[in-house]
DNA sequence: CTCAGTGCAAAGGATTTGCATGCCG
DNA sequence: CGGCATGCAAATCCTTTGCACTGAG
């Protein structure tokens, strides 16, 4: 019931990549090739990515590269870094390219996949957690919030 | 305007020991010295603890042995881990060890702090994700929130 | 032209594992 | 006693870094 929309040059795709570029200029960086085929990457999936996949998918991008790129990209507010423990990091587009939204975890093959919850149920939640930060001093920045669990695929297996 | 609660053997922590004992009896583990003081390095915390500060706190446990005794004791559900990122995972007692609680993670040092919010968010935020879990056919084990700033400290040294 | 970006290979750091020995049940 | 648990050292795995080279502005 949905298209991977690759290749073709639509407009959410220009919009995309306007951004990043204005993010990388404003940090003095280059929208280069590599950059903009992992982005291309990231956008390309409906799941949060590992290493391994991003070279599996842009084969030519050296590792190296696309590490030293992900965290150009990470400072630069483009790419979000999840790390939920089982080995590779998981990487995927920030909050506005993507709109806000949580993670449901595998905890037996590791995948991660997307969902978002109700407005208002954001809403209360980022109440309560601004007001046990208040309380404790600490200046909130974001919050990250995952369900874990076994995937439809691992249920199967068993 | 707190205390440690270290050595003496009170109610709670004869209470935490037969919680340890019998799950890891249910898995034929043996309750090892190294393992008991381990347990009662993450007992005596308020925060989740890394491997470095484990042995600090234990300084005769090997390094191998502590991990492998962590691991073990997380998949007998009596150790949490928490990998936020930065460099080492962080680990605390489970939740019928401890009680219900979110993570103030602190993006400058790492440092982990627990909070605990209103039970009547806790529910809702329960119900919200068993209903997404169930259109994406996820089984879920439990959440995992946390908030993502500055702590005090890193906030005075700027 | 120049400097940021790249690729390769090598280093780094947290965690895991092999193996001989020690100790709990 | 017998096998799980331990400690040390070496190995592993993901990620980062050094350096010479290439390409974007």
């Amino acid at each position: 019931m949905e298209k991977p929309t690759a290749s073709p040059p639509d407009e959410q795709s220009l919009d995309r990549h306007a951004f990043v570029l204005e993010r990388l200029s404003n940090d003095n960086h280059r929208y280069t090739t590599g950059r903009h085929r992992l982005v291309d990457a990231l956008a390309g999936s409906s799941k949060p990515l590992t290493l391994p996949d991003i070279v599996a998918i842009a084969p030519d991008l050296a590792a190296s590269s696309v590490y030293r790129n992900l965290e150009v990209l990470e400072q630069c507010g483009v790419v979000k870094r999840i790390t939920s423990g089982s080995g590779h990091a998981h990487f995927e587009l920030a909050e506005p390219l993507l709109s806000h939204h949580h993670h449901l975890v595998c905890v037996d093959c590791g995948e991660i996949e997307d969902v978002r919850l109700d407005d208002e149920v954001e809403e209360l939640l980022d109440q309560h957690l601004n007001m046990v930060a208040t309380d404790a001093s600490f200046k909130p920045l974001r919050h990250n919030l995952d369900l874990q669990g076994h995937c439809e695929k691992c249920q199967d297996l068993l």
